[in-house]
DNA sequence: TCCATTTACTTTGAATTCCAAAGTATAATA
DNA sequence: TATTATACTTTGGAATTCAAAGTAAATGGA
């Protein structure tokens, strides 16, 4: 139990940082207005974890026009994909223990 | 995508009563010794996040004596099973989303 | 029989985290 | 050229975390 329990990512346990974690692993790329859309939270909320998990390297955060407007556009990092695959399987775990 | 992330129960979002509940999924009681061993935390850290289970009506807390000794006794309520399992399910989209 | 230690927890509070309101900067519109 | 809209970021009060300190009863040794 305490194995599993340890495979649990402290930055993946709060739905936000799951929920972009998530869209990123199926959608290469993903704007902050989708992003933000998909998950239908604030811009802080969106904004403030994300930074969170650019800070731990899980995603990258760039900047680019459409036009004459900003786009941030987020992705998954190599580091990123892995530590939540590890974090998905620990609960896999869990689930499969219970059913 | 957000029908997802919106059934993450806040409560579970939390290795300790995540592991809590998965043990109480599993044996019908736990006494704090054992859970506290399962689980390799803290006294204040097991007391504490048992609590909040408590108040949320997820687990019962019972005190009984063993010997001269008390002992504390934990097992999760209906409400605390279906919760949990509806928490694993939205987790279990997720998972099946990405794999 | 003191009293020191152990057992079995609970409470407290400093540190951390959360998240929406307020703020910033540029663009579009009237 | 105001005014409003777009696209975010920052801030700070509120909520949460978790281990140290506290409590209460039992046990062990001198």
């Amino acid at each position: 139990m305490k194995d599993i329990i340890s495979q649990i990512n402290k930055i993946f346990e709060n739905k936000v940082r799951l929920g972009i974690m998530s869209a990123l692993m199926v959608n290469e790329k993903i704007d902050f207005k989708e992003l933000k859309s998909l998950l239908d939270i604030t811009d802080g909320n969106l904004s403030s974890n994300a930074s969170v998990l650019e800070k731990e390297k899980y995603i990258k955060i760039k900047k680019k026009f459409v036009g004459k407007k900003t786009s941030t556009i987020y992705s998954a990092t190599d580091a990123g994909k892995i530590a939540f695959k590890e974090h998905l399987s620990a609960l896999e775990k869990i689930i499969r223990n219970i059913q």
